[in-house]
DNA sequence: GACCAGGTCCTTG
DNA sequence: CAAGGACATGGT
């Protein structure tokens, strides 16, 4: 059986996307419109979701949930909704960072609506703040496009499936081998990647290899 | 009390 | 370029 995952990289990552998917199906993932995933975004970064839940409500509630509001909010009352994500002083500044981007040079969320995803892309990585991970989560989530997510587990999973590519490439690597312009399948190939290796894959114990030995 | 959470930036060697 | 530190609250 060793024989059937011991192929190239893209084989095998096709073959953890298949496996997820046959064992988790359909799973929600990252609800909220654009701007809400725009701002989840930022705050999820090294924090669980449950903490970023509890700001975003609390930045609805204030009316500082778009990026119209936060552009022109003062920061302390940004800091004070954001507070139990961690790091709020600097995911403050990041929001106001992204808030401006999206404001002043893009006229708003319908602006970037129009741009091609490679263009948007590149203007969200130039937001200080705004990493790879980021971006490609308001991509994928956010605007819809087919930007896979690669964060600390995919890497972990990829490593555990054997796959040798760095890091670097490794969201070509899994585009390759999911549909083209599905976005819905970007969507939930990542959710099935991150509800694996949270319940399996814990600093203490992994059992991230196990995937390869799963149905798919 | 120690350790970790869906990263990113900045500073050093 | 790789490695190390800073950022900070909340849950286990």
């Amino acid at each position: 059986m060793s024989a059937s995952y011991s192929g190239n990289n893209a084989a095998k990552a096709g073959k953890i996307v298949n496996i997820l998917k046959a064992r988790f199906g359909e799973i929600p993932w990252w609800p909220g419109d654009t701007e809400e995933v725009m701002i989840g975004a930022i705050l999820t970064q090294q924090t669980r979701w449950e903490n970023v839940e509890q700001a975003l409500q609390l930045l609805k509630e204030r009316n500082l949930c778009t990026m119209a509001a936060l552009n022109t909010a003062d920061i302390p009352a940004i800091e004070a909704a954001v507070r139990c994500t961690g790091f709020y002083r600097i995911k403050t500044r990041r929001l106001k960072a992204l808030a401006a981007f999206v404001v002043e040079t893009c006229e708003g969320t319908a602006g970037m609506d129009t741009l091609p995803t490679a263009t948007l892309r590149d203007g969200l990585l130039r937001v200080n703040g705004i990493g790879e991970e980021t971006a490609d989560s308001i991509l994928c989530y956010g605007f819809g496009r087919p930007s896979f997510v690669i964060d600390a587990y995919t890497e972990h999973i990829a490593r555990c499936a054997g796959i040798t590519a760095p890091r670097s490439s490794l969201k070509h690597l899994f585009e390759s081998v999911l549909e083209e312009e599905k976005t819905h399948v970007y969507h939930q190939a990542h959710a099935h990647i991150v509800e694996y290796a949270k319940r399996w894959c814990t600093k203490k114990r992994c059992n991230g290899c196990r995937i390869m030995a799963l149905n798919g």
